[in-house]
DNA sequence: GTCTATAAGGGGATAGAC
DNA sequence: GTCTATCCCCTTATAGAC
């Protein structure tokens, strides 16, 4: 499966139509447009932002926004896909083989880190979703799901190996996931423990979760 | 601690100017404006929804809304608390004694329940904290750091009397419990098993969490 | 690629009649 | 307690100059 998205939604750029002339900032400006509206919509949300805020934001006039987005709605689903889909691409690199045991730690820090070091991102992809279109939010429960897959195929290969004792790996799944992104409300750099040791308690959390033997 | 507020934030109703007249509705309308503004705000969002609209649902005109709250901030916040209220005071029957399994069974079991019960208070509880004032914010922090609190005695208490097995109470706290209100995202009432199946698969997940011994 | 200007409409909140 | 009417400001999106 291609996780990966194409630019726009609904408004492909075929062609050269957006070719770079002299004088030009469109590479360097659409960025900076997805990077401001996800600050400020992490920050406000989606509806509580304007146009207007994110054009200031990047020094540009609102109308201009227009040609990096053909709607604010456009824009948000966008930033959400994104989000998916560099967390799939990211954990293409995960090992497929070592024990269960290995390969359930190895997704408990990826996922730990992944989102603390995207937390905009990643307020935006879980309180938004409700202002999505109803294709735009299909689209995205999907790609949620193949993430979702990832852990309970691990916790079935500990279940039959004998090594995890997991009532219902379905829903323990939906458990450890929540449980994880539930860091990133409340973790801060200069807080109590260092991250090290946070992942270690979480991990812990997690083996006692799924009854590590 | 007296958990309870009052009706208004800032715009008291002292007095006897809204006491009940022939004709009157507004004791009956003051809670019909609540509620719709609860559901629409949980499907919505607080910035997308309009004064108008809310008044459309109960069946006024928007400048009447303004007879139950003095402007739309203290409308959402008075939603907010009155839902912690709720909480703390539901809580306030639950058993000081017993052994720490006991309790932490007791807390599980009615943080499940509860939350449940109230999709569309949690769910705004959760997501539009980033709308409140904030003195508004910091007043709702203070009362669900009760709450958490009431879970983190509990793990203590366990791990004085040698049963549970926790090497940071606090961070187990926030772990359970945003495990258990991960349930509120996914649960629905004619799903592939019932309430009582998912309380004892989540009650197990925290004995293994909290390493029951 | 960015600007200015504008269309067409919705927003929160208030005043005063009834 | 509810209505109508209104103030004044903001909204998304487009048109066309440069």
């Amino acid at each position: 499966m291609n996780v990966c998205s194409a630019k726009w939604s609904q408004h492909d750029n075929v062609g050269g139509k957006m070719a770079r002339k002299t004088g030009s900032h469109g590479d360097i400006t659409g960025p900076k447009v997805q990077a401001a509206a996800l600050r400020l919509i992490a920050r406000h949300g989606f509806a509580a932002v304007s146009m207007r805020q994110i054009a200031r934001e990047v020094g540009l006039q609102a109308g201009a926004l227009y040609r990096y987005t053909p709607d604010k709605q456009t824009l948000l689903f966008d930033l959400m896909r994104g989000h998916m889909d560099a967390l799939l691409v990211a954990r293409e690199g995960a090992a497929m083989a070592g024990t269960p045991l290995i390969r359930l730690d190895e997704f408990v820090r990826f996922h730990i880190r992944f989102h603390l070091e995207r937390p905009d991102a990643v307020f935006v992809s879980y309180m938004e979703l409700r202002n999505l279109t109803p294709e735009n939010f299909a689209t995205l429960e999907a790609l949620r799901r193949v993430y979702e897959d990832q852990l309970e195929v691990i916790l079935r290969f500990g279940v039959v190996a004998g090594v995890f004792d997991v009532v219902d790996t379905k829903i323990s799944t939906l458990a450890i996931i929540a449980m994880l992104t539930g860091l990133t409300t409340w973790y801060r750099e200069d807080g109590r423990l260092p991250l090290a040791d946070i992942e270690r308690i979480y991990t812990g959390l997690v083996h006692g979760a799924v009854g590590v033997k």
